[in-house]
DNA sequence: TTTATTTACGCAAACGATTCCGTATTTGCA
DNA sequence: TGCAAATACGGAATCGTTTGCGTAAATAAA
């Protein structure tokens, strides 16, 4: 059911040549007379010669491929990151093969599995949520796939990464929801096991610090699967809801996160930001639509994925092992609404 | 830099017999005894042997992976539909590379050009909103490459195509706003060469038809790239808004093109729906949260990529040409916010 | 006991391209 | 004219795997 590609025996038999000559003349080779060459090259155009990749990866032992793994592809963030990583490919011609985890450690296992078995020519990763133990990763690592990590990293693997200043951005957030005269701001974050939830937080923390308000645990709360599931939001912000001291403002670090507190605000019928201000994390770009215009940092996920592709690309085209690394941080933006601003 | 896979050959060596034998044992031929079997299996595991994928689609000539041509990845509607094909393909032990045509044909060229050359074992495309010329897409499906048109077809190219009701869901739309109380009602709409756009169109003109609303035809604007470039959006809105019969309410048929037209009401001062009532195409899920609350005609995105998939591997897996194709009409969804009920 | 059949394995070709050698012919130089 | 060197090409191995064919040894049938 397939179609029989022309090969370089093709047109050796065309020519009466033999293989080597012909590869030669396509190579141009100084081994090969110009006459020759021009005779190939005619006759390569005419039977619409194309290379066979695959025979070409087996021999060089490289498929010109790099596998993405990331937790879902349907989420502005990541599709933007996945739109940088793939303009890059493309001008140096790479193919993107993309494989979604969905949050689940077993399947970030099996599918880095499979892209390596497939002998990508390295990997771009952002972690599961549930992963924890980074043996799959490191056991490629140790064998020599180029690896970038990208949002989600982890200090254990020593490699390139690209992430933004997740401390910065809400530090800032934090400090403008202060600046603004709020002062019982709560925060909705992923799971703990992630490495931006730990940094956002810290940037929560310290902001808090900085301005002399006090640090409430209760105020903090944790959505394991950072908002892929919406019960999961709607719980959390019950718990912030039927505080005694209700927080008057509040912290959303994903996309996901950010549009569940919105929906359940929307759905009890509470107003932001009077009932509770809000800023959140997102990449999406009709913000400004919502009711009210929302406060939000947004990342430059486009860039990101444009860096860690170039810097995989260094990887995998180095000559010699690399054994420095280098950790891109770029920076967030706060996009003010009116979200964040008292009423 | 790469790490040595272990081979075939190493097991051989390591256990005195053949490369044939290790093959064949590994394959569970029953030309080997049980003994030899064991053993091999048991090496195999030990040095953690991983068939080369590259030398088996050499061999066999397929490469397992599907090839997908969008416009754009980071677009809810697009990046939902890789999703579907993603779940699939995983499912079948698929690889998906993707590849965006950013609307231009001769990138839509190049990528496909690009993929077949990858050895890809079939394509799942929507046109880029430039093609009117198939003759590249044609000529690789004569060739006999498995191909599944989705969303933006042509039926020039007789093959499985995936759809959904695009006629039904904009005349359910209009006679919604027309049964709302709204008479003059204007389209914005994409590129007059998309198979979309002209089934949206039908939809809408025979809705006002229906319901003896005369259609005119300064009341349906088009954008050339669909919402991608925003100036062309706000023109098209300008001309709209500047006609001395001002329409009470629009259509806009892609997910850019309403945030666009949303973007350019809302920055001008104009209210939604007193001003202009709105229905558009959307694949957001937050429309919800908009101001005011959006009515939207959603696609079944993820059904769609899933459905292509199927269709695709269908093909591909088939032992025998197949000269019966499928259409496949899919329902889109009218979802109501109050955007499109009369103040 | 002889012949036929099965069993269990190895050899080598094949997939498409590259590349290390080897070599016949031509050219250059003395 | 004679010999070295350059020129231009072919043969065959290689990448990792599968598979058609051949065959020695073991077993079964006559």
């Amino acid at each position: 059911m397939k179609f029989e590609a022309v090969t370089i025996k093709d047109i050796a038999k065309a020519l009466g040549l033999s293989t080597s000559t012909v590869s030669r003349a396509l190579r141009d080779s100084y081994e090969i007379s110009a006459e020759t060459k021009q005779l190939v090259l005619e006759c390569a155009e005419k039977l619409n010669y194309k290379p066979n990749p695959i025979a070409l990866s087996l021999k060089e032992k490289r498929s010109r491929s790099i596998g993405v793994v990331i937790c879902e592809i349907a989420n502005n963030f990541f599709s933007q990151i996945i739109n940088g990583i793939e303009s890059i490919a493309y001008d140096k011609g790479y193919n993107v093969i993309v494989a979604q985890s969905r949050e689940s450690y077993e399947r970030e296992v099996i599918d880095l599995q499979f892209l390596a078995s497939r002998s990508v020519d390295g990997l771009i990763i952002s972690l599961s949520t549930e992963t924890t133990d980074l043996t799959h990763i490191k056991a490629l690592h140790d064998r020599g796939m180029p690896i970038v990590l990208i949002d989600r990293i982890n200090d254990e693997i020593d490699t390139h990464k690209v992430i933004v200043d997740n401390y910065k951005g809400v530090y800032d957030a934090t400090e403008h929801l202060i600046k603004n005269g709020f002062k019982r701001i709560a925060a909705i974050a992923g799971s703990e096991f992630l490495s931006i939830t730990n940094e956002r937080l810290a940037g929560y923390h310290d902001a808090l610090k900085a301005n002399n308000l006090s640090f409430s645990k209760e105020y903090v709360q944790h959505c394991f699967y950072g908002g892929m599931i919406f019960s999961e939001v709607e719980e959390a912000m019950n718990k912030l809801l039927t505080l005694k001291q209700r927080p008057d403002a509040l912290i959303t670090t994903s996309d996901k996160l950010t549009t569940g507190c919105l929906k359940t605000m929307k759905r009890r019928g509470l107003h932001v930001p009077k009932d509770m201000a809000i800023i959140g994390f997102s990449n999406s770009d009709i913000m400004e639509l919502f009711d009210p215009p929302l406060t939000y940092i947004r990342q430059p996920a486009e860039e990101m994925g444009r860096d860690a592709t170039e810097l995989l690309l260094q990887l995998i085209e180095s000559k010699r092992p690399i054994t420095e690394f280098e950790k891109r941080v770029l920076s967030p933006q706060l996009i003010i609404g009116s979200s964040s601003i008292k009423h």
